[in-house]
Formats: structure tokens, C-alpha cells, sequence
DNA sequence: ATAGGGCCATAGCCTAGTCCTATAGGTACA
DNA sequence: TGTACCTATAGGACTAGGCTATGGCCCTAT
């Protein structure tokens, strides 16, 4: 659903915060260099459109009001969110700029990248990053040709000539809308979960082919499918609004998990995981660049 | 650090992702209420303010290409949040049309009851929350006065009149920032840190009381204040950028610890952890509202 | 007491981004 | 060859948000 037409304009709430964070609108107007009058009037017009009052203004600051720095705080979330694009972004303008070229699979590059960029772009405003994004085996070509200096994959290394190091798990989980049956159920089995249509990514996704492969080897065959999309966020948001299950990478649900528009279901026996793996060629030194991105990246 | 000149809008996000989940821009601009031609020149704006070609448009509608596919996930990420802002501040803001009157100490309203609000809000747009923050006494307060209808605190209920459920735990940990020498250590003894100046809130808030009365039952005395501030995400930003730990809700630094802009540090034999609770006065039953937010809040 | 220097606010002007309607060109399918 | 989808351009209007200039408030130092 769309977002209100109330919502606050995000550099309004950036300069929020910076009023928040240094006691003054006119010092956070100086750290965002706009003049002092710009910062009064979008504060107050802030004010106006979310309807509460937000800051005790007096000849020697401003102080949040409580709303105020609750506000705050949210907006925060929703800035670091924010600054967490713009460094995504950042990465895949790079066309050629890039001194370090990563080269990462879809859900590394979606879900766990971003803030290890941005985190790593914080410091060092002059170096930048190539990201390409490309299934596991392209990430291996690539990097044996030498177009990229690290590569990031879902799955375990075949090739003896590639350094890497698991940089944290991908577990697969079944999710239902809070409305199925299931979540009245303490678990399902995985006959049951295997004899199920559940909506899928298409044939030939890492995710799909991980839930089949574990399936097969327990012996069940692979489910039919209820619905199959393209991408895991269509999959998500077909599951938050319809009745079948999925199984999906828990990175990619945990907002939704918490919020409650989907529910985990516990599958007796089932349990899919999957390594996540920074790779480099062995037959160069990894670049320090790289050294120091992967230091960003703490092993969860 | 303010946000990017090019950050793009939210609505402009906000649009675009709709494009990608209806497959037209035609369609997402009747999502969004507006003309066909306002959406698309909003698209192609985006695009020129990446400088990132989002869309492959075609006569049967527009798909997006490879990296419009990873921004489309992460501006969902970004809209989430929000969404989440949007509804803390409709709960602020129902001054006295709320149906359901909640009051929730600090973290709880920060952390934990946005999403909820969302949830809950999203399919009943008829009702409304009044939401008020206050310490946990204040919250008892208000609810035997019946001035609230369900109340959240963080401390054990003392009152025998008062109905409670566990709905989370929030613990306390120690973080520094990445470049602090713990980083280097496996572990850090008890002592150590109830020797070693920490950020703190100031004295009264409950994180530092918490702190202090398990430190003062394993026989340590409480920690020197190396600089005392008012609000928890004071103590995050001094601490991402300074020296000296803290010891902090979990919650309020998940995110710093995602991207690594803070450590978190294993202090040996510490574990200060605090039962998040829903209360409500026993004297009459719970309203069905409340009950109803109390099932999109589940026990984590 | 008075001057200076922090703070925030209002006034008036201008630019630029975004909305609208109307129109046109493409592909697909009956 | 309509009809029904798509997307794009043109031109005009609105307004949010930027700027400078100015003024009022309160504290502190002289």
C-alpha cells in the first residue's frame, strides 16, 4: 500500500535529528548548509504536517519535546535505511570508477551488503566499490578471469584455487500468512510441508534449488507450486496477502516476521542451511581493500 | 552525517516499487492516485538522480533490470521504516480519539511497538491508539487510574491487581566502537568494566539502574560516568564515536552492530536482562482491541 | 546598565520539482 | 482494423523550500 500523503520528506527528517543531535536549529543547519531561516521553517513545517510539536525552542536551544524524541528515534531507523541506499547505489554507479570490484549473489548483495558498504564508504570518501550482482557461478568466472577482486556466494566453494571464509548462514524457513491454519499448529511436518503447494521462486533459484535438494534427500519429493514469481520480494509480498506458504531465507522476512504480516512455522525436522561465503582467487593476494571490506563484515 | 544531496524521495521510491510489484507504471501510478504522465516523468526523475537505469519499459508494461530489482528491495526496506514512523506518530497524534489507550515505557515505544502499530493499524482503519511514553511507574499509575487501557513496562509488576504477560526480553550488552583495543580481547571480565568509565544515561533511567543493581548484586560497584546523557541514541552516537563503552539495550544498537559501527563485547559472567511486559488493571477485562494488539505482539 | 552574541522567527523573492490535461506513438489481440 | 493496453512529450499552474535581510529574545561580560 502506498505510503500516506502525510509522510515527512526524508531530508526533513534527517535535519530533525540533527537538531535533535545538537541541541540547536541553527547548528544543525550550518552541518546540513542551509541557512538558519531554511531550517526553522522546514522544522516547523515538519511540525505542521505530522500535527505534533516536536521541539521546546528558547533563546538557548531547542530541546525535543517526548514526542520529539520519539520521533526522533524512528526517524533515525529510517535514515540509516536511507543512507544504506544511497551506499548501494553508490556501488552500482561505479561502472569503472571502482577501485575494489565486488561481485556478490542477490541476497548477500540485498540484505547484508548495504550496511557493510556503507559502514566501509563512511571512512574513506575517496575509495569506491564496483558491485555487480550475478548467480554463484558467474561470481566464479568472474573472479577466476580477474574482472572482480571478491566475490560473495551462497553456496560451498568446488574450486580448490579460491580462498574463502563463511561469513554467516542463510537459513531457510517456512512462512504462512497470520491468518493460515498452520499457526494455530505447534509444527508441520515435512510430508505435509513437501505435499503442500507452496509459492516458489522459479525453477533454477538458489533458494528453490536448496529446499529441493534437503527435500530429496530426506526422501520427499519437490512441492507442487501454488504460484511462481520472479524475484523473493514478489514471493514475500504474495504470501503477506494470500493463503499459501513459502519457504524463504529469513533475512528476507525478519522486518515482516517482527511486524507480524508473517508467522515462522516450525517444520519437524527440516532444516535448511545455507553458508554464506566470501571468495577471492588464490592466485593473487587479496587487495587491501577487500581485506578491510571483510573486516566490515563481521562473521554473524 | 546528513544524507546524501541525492537521496531520492520516499515517495519516489515509494512509486517505483509499486511499479515493480504491479509490472506498469501505469498501473502504480492509479495505486497511487495520480496521472500516468506524473508518474512516469517521477520514474524517470529517479533514474536521473541515481544516474541508475531502473526500468526496462516496454508496450506490455516495464519490468525492472538487475540493479533495479536490488534497489526496489532496498527502497522497500527503506519504506517499511517509514511506514513504522507513520504510524507511531498517528498514535501520538490521537490526542483523544483513541479507542484504545496504550502506555509504554521508553524502549518498548522505540523499539518494539511501531511495527505492532502498523500491523494492527493496517486492517483497521477505523480504530484508533492514543499512545503515551512514561517510566514504568507512571504506566502502573495510569492504569489503576483506568486513564489507560494496556500498559508495557520493563521491570517486574510488584501489584497483585495487575494482569501481566511476558512478550520479549530485552538484554543489556556491552558494545565499544570498532577500533576500541576489547575488540582484540575474546572476553572482558566483570571487574574490568565496573572499573572502566562508560557512557551512561543519567542516574534514575532504567538501563543504568538495571546495570548497577546486578553489578551491586555480583558484589561490583557501579561503573565512573565518562559522560552522562539524556537519551539512548545520545549514548549510541557517543559511543560510535568515541572512546569509552557503553552498556546498552540490545535493541537500540542492532543495527550499529549489523554494519559494525559498534562491537559487541562478552563481559565474562554478566547477563542483565530485563522481561519486556504487557500489563493491564485486573479490575475489568481487557478490552478486544487491546487483546487484538497483543496477538500481533508476539512473545519473541 | 548596556553591548554583544548566541538563539529563533518573519518577510519577500525566486527557483525547481511535481502535479495536471491533452495528445501522440507503439504493440498486441480480436 | 478497431480496441485496449502500454509509455512519452508538451505546456501551464502550484507550492515547497531555498536565499537574504531584519527583528526580538535572553544570557553574559564588560
Amino acid at each position: 500500500m502506498p505510503l500516506s500523503p502525510t509522510t515527512p520528506d526524508l531530508t526533513a527528517l534527517d535535519l530533525f535529528v540533527s537538531v535533535v543531535e545538537l541541541g540547536s536549529v541553527s547548528k544543525a543547519a550550518a552541518a546540513h548548509q542551509i541557512a538558519q531561516p531554511s531550517a526553522s521553517s522546514r522544522v516547523r513545517y515538519l511540525e505542521k504536517q505530522l500535527g505534533i510539536s516536536l521541539l521546546e525552542r528558547s533563546p538557548s536551544g531547542s530541546v525535543p519535546t517526548a514526542a520529539g524524541s520519539l520521533v526522533a528515534g524512528w526517524a533515525e531507523a529510517t535514515i540509516r535505511s536511507a543512507h544504506e541506499l544511497n551506499a548501494g547505489v553508490d556501488a552500482l554507479k561505479a561502472r569503472r570508477a571502482g577501485r575494489l570490484r565486488v561481485v556478490a549473489s542477490l541476497t548477500i548483495a540485498e540484505y547484508l551488503l548495504p550496511s557493510w558498504l556503507e559502514k566501509f564508504l563512511r571512512n574513506r570518501p575517496d575509495d569506491s566499490i564496483k558491485l555487480e550482482v550475478a548467480n554463484s557461478s558467474v561470481v566464479l568466472e568472474r573472479l577466476s578471469a580477474h574482472d572482480a577482486d571478491l566475490g560473495f556466494i551462497e553456496s560451498p566453494v568446488p574450486t580448490p584455487n579460491m580462498g574463502s571464509k563463511v561469513i554467516g548462514v542463510d537459513r531457510l524457513i517456512a512462512v504462512v500468512s497470520p491468518v493460515h491454519p498452520w499457526t494455530r499448529r505447534k509444527s508441520v511436518a515435512v510430508e505435509e510441508l513437501s505435499s503442500t503447494p507452496l509459492v516458489v521462486r522459479e525453477r533454477g533459484s538458489g533458494t528453490r534449488e536448496a529446499l529441493e535438494l534437503e527435500l530429496s534427500r530426506l526422501g520427499f519429493e519437490a512441492p507442487n507450486s501454488a504460484l511462481e514469481l520472479g524475484s523473493t520480494s514478489a514471493v514475500r509480498s504474495a504470501v503477506v496477502s494470500g493463503t499459501s506458504p513459502t519457504v524463504i531465507s529469513e533475512r528476507a522476512v525478519s522486518a515482516d516476521l517482527a511486524a507480524g504480516s508473517l508467522v515462522e512455522i516450525a517444520i519437524d525436522g527440516l532444516r535448511v542451511d545455507r553458508e554464506l561465503r566470501a571468495v577471492w582467487p588464490k592466485t593473487r593476494p587479496l587487495p587491501q581493500l577487500a581485506d578491510e571490506l571483510l573486516k566490515a563484515a563481521p562473521a554473524t
